[in-house]
RNA sequence: GCGAAAGUGGCGGAAUUGGCAGACGCGCCAGACUUAGGAUCUGGUACCGAAAGGUGUGGGGGUUCGAGUCCCCCCUUUCGCACCA
């Protein structure tokens, strides 16, 4: 240990000995309780940026503490190295997709190391090798031999800047995800995984994960599938045997029903309108409407526009006749495609409605609190239909509505979808927002989808011992809309499985999200040759105890891997339902945009960018880790500051100092002492340390990192206030010192690893830091006596100290006895004393 | 527009969950050591006030002996959703 503390020597020096006695490889029969502590695993888009060094200081300081308490920690990492960035160097520079990414691993792995991360790098995995994507494409194979992967022609989200195809997920709110473009419909033929089909569980499993996961994660996951309870009901088209089925979860308000309205694509608009004058009128709506929805950036709601089809629907329950309409607000791809509108009681029919002078009916009245059963009369008339400025939407009592009238709309909901599916014209229904997952991109670079398509025998899938398809060393990156692939002749042109007759490949590849599904799994099997991995060994480690990465992943990987897990428990590859025990979801990096005011997430295009490396270099990987740790609660956006790292240096430093001073006396000198005669300033260090201890150990569990490092900071402190020096203290002293001392070290660890080892190593110990987290003992850390505060009316207005195991009558006298307090309440009645045993005294007087 | 969360010093943030508001750090101020200080060390630092004292957790009201914490109304910010019947 040199006398000054130089960071760039102490972290080479930890670094390699961490590598070459290989200090973090997970063996997989530790019998030691098992921890799995996963970060999402980067992009390698060539550079570390303060996110990832977030996230991984975060991740790292978990896997450290539970590997300093003992138990057997999985920590690794990999490369979600597929995608758009690799591609789009290829069609900008003309450089090999697989040639950049693995540069950019190469560099970015070296920044991992110099930050100093605590990875078993034995199990590094990446995306983009065939040894990993075989596994992608036979996950493919499986789910298509049980119907879960399948083609179809669809409306599908085009983003025309990256000229491909979006799942749902990837165009939430209309935009992409990636760069932002608004997204456009094309009608193309994709493969599509069905996790419509996990959609209840992916709904009704949130309840195993909901005391470790966010909340807001959680209800995005819950919105997102958009689970909804209603009612089909077949309105009878009149002078026909057609029926048209809409979906409801207002059956209540079937009485209000004043039309039937179809989204412009409903099949059985050909139909209904065959031999009538509109059809022309209809089609060019149709038209237009398709056109506007394929260009329009969701931002803006369309107004609604319909055109009556002259068409008349019965309602089954009134067996009144409704005009069938047509309008740009019904949507084909949820429920049936065709609505019954209510104008009384749903804004848009509404809205529909006065545009268009449809009739308005209220059939539902507001439960007044003081008449809990309204006369239909206090609305205003029988049938007569009344003013209403907006649609009342709340549940409330029928009114209008025949045998009904009466009924709460809870209660109605469910006699009502009964009557109807008795009667044969409907039935109670579930529908879900959530739709199948698109897979297929118009890419290069990514897992090929693993089809063949015969000439003879159409879509053949590959067989699985001819796994993996493998991607050609290159392809024509001419950025157009279709795969590179399909302009390799090599890898499309093949021989069918089957009949051995001419075939083409599928060149679509696979969304890489499909790669990050399942990945964390591999980590624990990441060699196996004959299965995506060995279920025993998985079950090992597995499910993932902490989970840490940003919220953007909130709906779209997070409910991917929810979906795979959910598939791989159903062919009995693993036997839980749920991958993740606990989740965070941490904040932001975020830096001032020069010359603004605004504080924005760090990226190259503002130029509001950190580099790791060069913080590194200037202050140490220890202290921007300290820093990073400290500066925020872990799920609180991080605004970044030059002068906060320095403080984390400057505290580094006084640590070290402090260790480097006691060294000597500490490592000479017996570990046994006399400390049954401690002094009081001794008993408080030891009683601080032992504070110290417990409220960091606790924190640990809720990833309270900065109160963690306050509280180092605070023993610090104290043993720096401690009246002891090197050279005159007594035994006693020096055990008390090395206590605290000690503690700290270990305690450090977790958050700037390199300059703990250093330090514990001084200290005298021998092989690095191991199972060494102390434990608290909570006879030393209880306080001797208490300073408790005396409130007069609410105020505080003096202080007693006391022992800990005062009674609470003897609190009540020593509070009144207290001079100021007596002062106050001369010639003033005292109406009452409240005691809080332990905490705090209020006299009340007048 | 709908929904959710959050508003505490100059700043990031603490507060054992209804019991001493402002821990810890940054910044700032003063002093020490220095040829020098953007190094280091020591002390100070919510606001008003000369002081005694008073005020104070976005604003207003309420519950309570006691409210940053609970309830109601309002304002602001952030995030999510975007016609999902």
């Amino acid at each position: 240990m040199d006398e000054k503390y130089f960071p760039e020597q102490i972290e080479k020096k930890w670094q390699q000995r961490w590598e070459d006695e290989k200090t973090f490889h997970a063996v997989d029969d530790d019998p030691r309780p098992k921890f799995y502590a996963l970060e999402m695993l980067p992009y390698p888009s060539g550079f570390l940026h303060m996110g990832h060094v977030r996230n991984y200081s975060i991740g790292d300081a978990l896997a450290w503490f539970k590997r300093l308490q003992g138990f057997n920690v999985l920590h690794p990492i990999g490369w979600d190295s597929f995608g758009q960035p690799a591609e789009q160097a290829a069609i900008k520079r003309g450089v090999n997709p697989r040639d950049w990414t693995e540069q950019n691993i190469a560099h970015m792995r070296g920044q991992l190391k110099r930050l100093g991360t605590s990875y078993d790098w034995s199990r590094e995995i990446a995306a983009h090798r065939p040894d990993y994507y075989k596994w992608d494409q036979w996950f493919f194979l499986q789910m298509m031999e049980r119907g879960l992967a399948y083609k179809k022609t669809s409306p599908v989200n085009w983003c025309p800047k990256e000229e491909t195809v979006l799942s749902n997920e990837q165009s939430s709110g209309g935009v992409c995800w990636r760069c932002g473009t608004n997204v456009e419909k094309r009608d193309l033929e994709q493969w599509f995984l069905r996790t419509t089909s996990y959609a209840e569980q992916l709904v009704a499993d949130i309840k195993q994960i909901e005391d470790g996961w966010p909340e807001k994660v959680l209800k995005r996951q819950s919105d997102w599938v958009g689970r909804s309870e209603g009612a089909y009901i077949d309105f009878a088209v009149k002078d026909s045997d057609r029926k048209i089925r809409v979906f409801t979860t207002r059956i209540d308000t079937i009485y209000g029903a004043t039309a039937i309205v179809l989204s412009p694509e409903h099949p059985l608009l050909e139909e209904l309108l065959a031999g009538s004058g509109l059809k022309n009128d209809i089609n060019a709506f149709r038209e237009r409407v398709k056109l506007e929805r394929a260009t329009r950036g969701d931002e803006v709601e369309a107004e609604k526009e319909g055109l009556n089809t002259g068409v008349l629907a019965v309602n089954p329950f009134s067996g009144e006749s409704v005009p069938i309409w047509v309008a740009n607000y019904v949507l084909i791809e949820y429920g049936t495609g065709a609505v019954m509108s209510v104008p009384a009681h749903d804004e848009r029919d509404f809205e529909f409605a006065q545009k268009y002078s449809l009739p308005i009916r209220q059939v539902i009245a507001p439960v007044s609190h003081t008449q809990p059963k309204a006369e239909p009369s206090a609305i205003g008339g029988s049938d007569q239909s009344v003013e209403m400025t907006h649609a009342f939407v709340d549940y409330g009592v029928l009114i209008n509505s025949g045998p009904w009238g009466g009924k709460l709309s809870e209660t109605a909901i469910t006699e009502m979808s009964a009557y109807a599916q008795e009667h044969g014209f409907g039935e109670p229904a579930v529908t879900y927002r959530i739709r199948d997952w698109g897979v297929s991109r118009q890419r290069f670079w990514g897992a090929p989808v693993p089809v063949i398509y015969c000439e003879k025998c159409g879509t053949v899938p590959v067989p699985y011992d001819q796994l993996p398809v493998v991607l050609p060393p290159t392809a024509d990156f001419t950025g157009t809309g279709e795969s590179p692939l399909a302009g390799v002749p090599e890898f499309v042109n093949t021989s069918c499985p089957n009949c051995n007759g001419r075939a083409r490949r599928e060149t679509d590849t696979m969304d890489t999200f499909v790669d990050s599904s399942w990945y964390f799994f591999r980590y624990c099997d990441p060699r196996n040759e004959d299965a995506p991995f060995d279920s025993e060994i998985v079950k090992r480690w597995t499910p993932v105890d902490q989970y840490i990465g940003g919220d953007s992943h909130a709906v779209m990987h997070l409910i991917y891997t929810r979906f795979w897990t959910k598939f791989m428990r159903d062919i009995g590859l693993v036997d839980f339902d749920e991958p993740v025990k606990r989740l965070l979801t941490q904040g932001m990096v975020t830096n001032r945009v020069e010359g603004t005011d605004e504080w924005k997430a760090m990226s190259k295009s503002l130029g509001n960018g950190v580099d790791p490396d060069e913080m590194i270099a200037a202050f140490g990987a220890d202290a921007a880790r300290l820093f990073v740790l400290f500066a925020a609660p872990v799920e609180n956006e991080l605004r970044w500051s030059e002068s906060g790292i320095e403080g984390a240096v400057r505290f580094l430093r006084r640590v070290y100092t402090m260790v480097w001073r006691w060294q000597e006396r500490l490592t000479n000198e017996s570990r046994e002492a006399d400390i049954a005669d401690l002094g009081p300033d001794a008993r408080a260090l030891r009683r601080k340390t032992h504070q110290t201890i417990a409220k960091i150990t606790s924190d640990f569990d809720q990833l309270h990192l900065n109160t963690s490092v306050a509280a180092l900071m605070e023993l610090f402190n104290q043993l720096s206030d401690f009246n002891a020096d090197p050279v005159s203290a007594t035994p006693a002293d020096v055990f008390v010192v090395r206590e605290a001392l000690e503690a700290l070290v270990v305690m450090l660890a977790p958050f700037s690893p390199h300059v703990a080892e250093e330090m514990w190593e001084a200290l005298g110990h021998v092989g690095g830091l191991k199972a060494d987290w102390p434990i608290a003992d909570p006879e030393l850390a209880a306080r001797e006596e208490l300073e408790i505060p005396i409130q007069v009316n609410g105020k505080l207005r003096s202080r007693v100290i006391t022992a800990p195991e005062i009674s609470e009558d003897e609190l009540r006298i020593a509070a009144l006895a207290d001079e100021k307090i007596r002062a106050l309440v001369d010639g003033k009645q005292v109406v009452k004393v409240i005691v809080v045993p332990r905490r705090l005294v209020n006299v009340v007087i007048r």
